[in-house]
DNA sequence: CGATTGTATTAGAGCGCTCTAATGGTCTAT
DNA sequence: ATAGACCATTAGAGCGCTCTAATACAATCG
């Protein structure tokens, strides 16, 4: 910026015409004579000029951007969430910008107020673990949409699945294939811990097993999962399946499981969420829920363009359903396991 | 922006005091006197101020901001890195902007400019794929770090691992375990592909396996897999070892061998690149390459800085080393794949 | 031929901030 | 009391663009 870049000036004083006629054939407006049109491209040309979208943005008023708050990076959830943010933004005329939360509630506020201080004309908050006062907050900021399950945040627009139906699904399942002995690994501070949490609990009782309900605090990730499920396995009564908050978390006791010499699902039966890539891998080959990304990605978009032309109304409220995915770590508990996990 | 926000006159009104006052206070000066500082400070809160940093970076002439093209957002390799970037780009108060390439020339050519126009100081290209043509003009149009192997692009600088070695690292292992027939998976477009094949190449030379060099043009995710392991299996004599060009292809190589009925690394050994977590999986617990990702994304934005401050001078080339993380995905092959595998 | 319409071009204010140089005040040294 | 030094504060130009309203010019009409 600093370095001498040709600005509009120098275009215009080259191509011998006025500043504004410039910014017209850079917008390509139809009012513009050919003649003088391709005397200011040629211009333009000749001195490698770039037009400055800070100062665009500063003279027009709006910044044609929405700011995009994924959680995790490293949950290849999100990617595919933002592949449809992406998408739907492009098809709108709409720059994405992208910040990393870290799973840490301090960074996502500041990565928010990042948002607001580039004038943003809408934020999608991709799974971001924030407060209900935060979230009215910045609702009442900038439009914003919560891409997220259950959450009811104050007034906010929210796109996400049911996840709590998703959670019934995978407990259902289990439960069919004859488990009695579910566990949950728990979320944590996912903010879809609580919706998945219920809807096992739910499933649970539906089932006829609310005596067994078990629900054990994980986390999101591999690392996560590690000594939960040691735990487990050191109980007395070990479960036959775990229900896990997500595929990564999954993972993670997969892993363990492996290491302590269960099968799966000979031993112990698994079920992740999200159906993200790495469930789908053939040596995994996870049981789990799916969500659909692309489509929550590019309805958070449109959600939020809804909002800046409509404006008004209350919250708007998008329930994507969840589906189960059958894989390889499901089946049967072992007949003793089933004999031995009746309710005490 | 276009919402009456209010602006530093606002406040600057509000607060009995004019609007450099209150550009002083935003920018914590130590030249102002408590009491106005509060006074403004108070202002902006009754008024809910918050800075417009589109202008502040006009006037300023600095936007303190670097972007960061990432090739492929799927691939966790560029998730790790990117990790790196923001790390030491928060240790120097810079702003890190994240464009997705999708893997296209086209798109990433587009992001470039992007930001080009959004003057970003310095730009990192993570795995970009774009000819040397193309990053001469971008290298002359603001300072610009390509983070990729071995590519020595028109005198841009360059961080990367020594993918040659790794790639001989690789195959040496192999050849040590006794394979001969080690057919390599081609990374196509990817812009490390070259690079590797290479590696893979003296690798094999320096094995006295040069009549055996077998190069399958793959790409550089799971699907890309698919179609070659298939006509590989399909082969008179196939393989006893694949190396392949990254994590990602070496999963997909994977599933296809399961699907096949082949033990891995029974009836055939793989090696894949990158060191991503999915390698890590225990299901998968591949052997690999690792590049020292988190260290590639500081040194990177390290590296941008310092031709920031400094300007002149040569193309900087940084080389990391890679490492061979041995894993369950390769072992001896069988007897008499060796016999039978011997040049015809 | 002057009035009218329409089209191509431009002047200039304005977007919200920063930053330099100038101003006004207070304090100490003479 | 006056000059000098020092500190807190402010005026105002400028960053590179857009956009409205005004203007110049050409074409059409009665």
């Amino acid at each position: 910026m600093n370095v001498n870049r040709p600005t509009m000036e120098d275009v215009a004083e080259r191509a011998g015409v006025s500043r504004a006629l410039v910014s017209l054939v850079m917008n390509d407006s139809p009012q513009v004579s050919d003649k003088k049109r391709s005397a200011v491209l040629r211009a333009a040309r000749e001195l490698g000029y770039r037009p400055n979208l800070i100062a665009r943005i500063l003279a027009q008023q709006r910044t044609h951007t929405i700011g995009v708050l994924v959680d995790d990076f490293r949950n290849p959830f999100f990617g595919e969430v933002v592949d449809g943010v992406e998408a739907e933004a492009a098809e709108h005329d709409m720059r994405v910008l992208i910040l990393n939360g870290h799973r840490d509630p301090g960074r996502e506020l500041a990565a928010v107020e990042t948002f607001l201080q580039l004038r943003v004309e809408g934020m999608a908050l991709v799974g971001a673990r924030l407060s209900d006062d935060d979230m009215g907050r910045i609702g009442a900021a900038a439009p914003c949409v919560m891409v997220a399950s259950g959450t009811v945040h104050s007034g906010i627009d929210t796109v996400g699945t049911d996840d709590r139906r998703g959670a019934e699904l995978a407990v259902q399942h289990l439960a069919r294939l004859g488990h009695r002995r579910i566990v949950h690994l728990d979320g944590g501070a996912n903010v879809s811990a609580g919706e998945r949490r219920l809807g096992y609990e739910s499933g649970m009782r539906k089932a006829g097993l609310d005596a067994l309900i078990d629900v054990r605090p994980a986390g999101d990730d591999e690392a996560d999962a590690l000594a939960v499920t040691d735990a487990l396995l050191a109980d007395d009564e070990p479960p036959t399946a775990i229900f896990a908050f997500n595929d990564l978390l999954a993972a993670g006791a997969l892993n363990r499981l492996a290491d302590a010499g269960m099968a799966v699902p000979g031993d112990v039966s698994l079920v992740g969420f999200d159906n993200t890539f790495i469930s789908a891998l053939r040596h995994l080959s996870l049981t789990t829920v799916n969500q659909p990304k692309l489509a929550m990605g590019r309805l958070a978009v449109a959600t939020l363009l809804q909002r800046l032309s409509d404006g008004s109304g209350g919250p708007i409220r998008h329930t994507l359903q969840p589906e189960l995915v059958v894989r390889s770590t499901t089946g049967p508990p072992r007949e003793g396991a089933i004999l031995s996990a009746r309710p005490r």
